[in-house]
DNA sequence: TTTAAGGTATCACGTTGCGTTAGAGTCAAC
DNA sequence: GTTGACTCTAACGCAACGTGATACCTTAAA
């Protein structure tokens, strides 16, 4: 085999076979008389040795010695390897978990402080109330201020989590079209939570308002895009479309 | 944290994290009025953050770019490596599934050749022979070499196939006492099998001494330690117990 | 209070493992 | 017989540190 066939096969460069014949690491058993390089399989076998000990970070100095040492046993040697790269994947493991932890972290600290929940609720802590009124009416805005302040700590709680939840959710989605059936089905959760939980009603039209206030509010805007840059605007997009659908 | 209590604790030398700064990857946030480095929680985390990167094989200038991008979401991102890590791994499984297909086939190719085979038994063509004679008697040699010479090819590959057998079977427990049960049990396999397949009856003392053989005579040991650096001496030493406790 | 040990700082050159042209020859196919 | 894909050697370049050399800082023990 010529170095590119053997380059593509393994998928290493020419210049790396090159480089191997340099360092004396692995020379071809035969070259044609054009001074061609042509690999046997047994070239091949000690080439995949070489990257076996490559990939455990072996530098090729110790590689050349390990492989031309007369008491080097290719038997040993794979066993060897098997063991270094269970234990590279056992370190990968724990890695993966690391991160899945961080995640988690993450998700943990991303939880708003409940001021912070709820400061896109509570009007009355709200620079826009005065709009909020104009728009949806004073019986709304009072009956959510009312219900939110009546409620026990515990009742925040849980409430702050739910929110997180959909927020959630509407984050890992935010990429997809806001007209999408998941996005959509996910807007209505939060519509219909707005609705219940919280104990206010949003018509269709003041949910419309309410999407567009996240982006230009930007106390909501920078609460919302904790869960993942360009969140509000995403959720002004979808709800303005879950609106309009459902106003027909 | 100064530079060494940093090194040590994420494993990475005091020169890395100089060179992190001199190429402005990582740069603490405070110093000491005598020019010492000083890293905070913060510069931990991203540190981290590089690591990874570093892991999956990014150049220190495209980290650079990653980390010190406007977009870059460290959410996002953690979810990118976790994603990537779990490549790797599954790389790595491939790689460990190569090596386990490698090594079976090592086994098979380690099968002798049958001239290979055949030379610690077919004493005519063992320089040992008039030794072996004088020691065993000339009609237990000359039944064995009758017998050797009298099977077909086939019967000789079968023959072969269950010597290759045992002899693997011992080179994995040629780690273990040569007068442990497992090995004692290996043993008498081989007794057996030169006992009852190959035609000719070796006394316990013969067996010790093709035993012995197995170490004097380089022809058998290098053979035998094709299998495994040190079979050939593991082999005589549990033939030799074998012996020695079956005398009783 | 000195002093020894161990950290830390900044140059600055060295090393590894190739990448990357550059210039020239080779080979197979049309 | 001329492309086009491959090959060669040679030489420079580069990333990511390693490895001193030399000098300053800190701190606990003598």
């Amino acid at each position: 085999m010529k170095v590119k066939e053997v380059a593509d096969l393994v998928g290493i460069s020419v210049r790396t076979l090159h480089h191997y014949d340099e360092i004396g690491l692995l020379t071809p058993d035969e070259t044609t008389e054009a001074g061609y390089r042509l690999y046997s399989d047994d070239n091949l076998e000690t080439l995949q040795q070489i990257l076996f000990f490559k990939e455990l970070g072996f530098p090729l100095k110790k590689i050349k010695e390990i492989i031309n040492s007369p008491s080097f046993d290719r038997r040993e040697a794979l066993k060897l390897h098997r063991k270094m790269l269970v234990e590279k994947r056992t370190r990968l493991d724990k890695m993966i978990s690391t991160i899945d932890k961080t995640i988690e972290h993450k998700k943990g600290a991303i939880q708003m402080t409940n001021k912070e929940k709820f400061e896109g609720f509570d009007f009355s802590q709200n620079p826009y109330e005065k709009e909020a009124r104009e728009r949806w009416g004073d019986e709304a805005v009072d009956r959510s201020n009312a219900k939110l302040k009546s409620m026990t700590e515990e009742e925040r709680k849980a409430l702050g989590d739910r929110m997180n939840e959909i927020y959630r959710n509407l984050a890992d989605l935010r990429d997809t079209s806001p007209e999408s059936e998941e996005a959509q089905a996910a807007i209505k959760e939060w519509y219909d939570f707005l609705n219940s939980d919280s104990g206010n009603h949003y018509s269709l039209e003041a949910f419309k308002g309410l999407g567009q206030m996240y982006v230009d509010d930007e106390r909501f805007t920078k609460n919302i895009d904790q869960f993942g840059e360009g969140l509000s605007r995403f959720m002004r997009d979808a709800m303005a479309v879950y609106a309009d659908k459902n106003k027909e």
